[in-house]
DNA sequence: AACATGACCATTA
DNA sequence: GTAATGGCCATGT
């Protein structure tokens, strides 16, 4: 019978973090602390970019986390490549190349 | 093992 | 509005 200690550390938090953001429906978007926050691990905001820096499962729609001012926060070809990707599913931006949370961020409360 | 870096965030000035 | 600070901790050197 292993004990709980080690029974913990076997479930990390990646998997865990990757289930919570393949709950981000389509043409919404979740803040790194957000999901940090659904998955359990309250104020990991930073661990939450880490796991998707490194991610190498598929399925994940990592392009649906942003930071908490609704900006994009790669600054190379995968920020364009994300920004594409959100505008396909509907998302808008403003001019300054941010998303207006208030419209397209992700409520769990909230019905649609 | 120590150290620096990073797809972050909230608070304070 | 911007800038600095502290907290978080996995990864790479």
């Amino acid at each position: 019978m292993p004990t709980a200690m080690a029974a913990a550390r076997a479930d990390s938090a990646y998997p865990r973090i990757y289930r919570v953001v393949r709950r981000i429906p389509r043409g919404r978007v979740a803040s790194y602390g957000q999901i940090a926050i659904l998955a359990g691990l309250p104020g990991h905001a930073r661990q939450v970019g880490y796991a998707l820096h490194t991610l190498s499962e598929a399925g994940v729609p990592w392009h649906r986390v942003v930071n908490a001012k609704g900006e994009i926060s790669l600054g190379d070809d995968s920020g364009v490549r994300q920004r594409a990707i959100l505008q396909r599913e509907g998302v808008r931006f403003d001019a300054r190349g941010r998303i207006d949370l208030g419209r397209f961020g992700w409520e769990l409360a909230r019905r649609g």
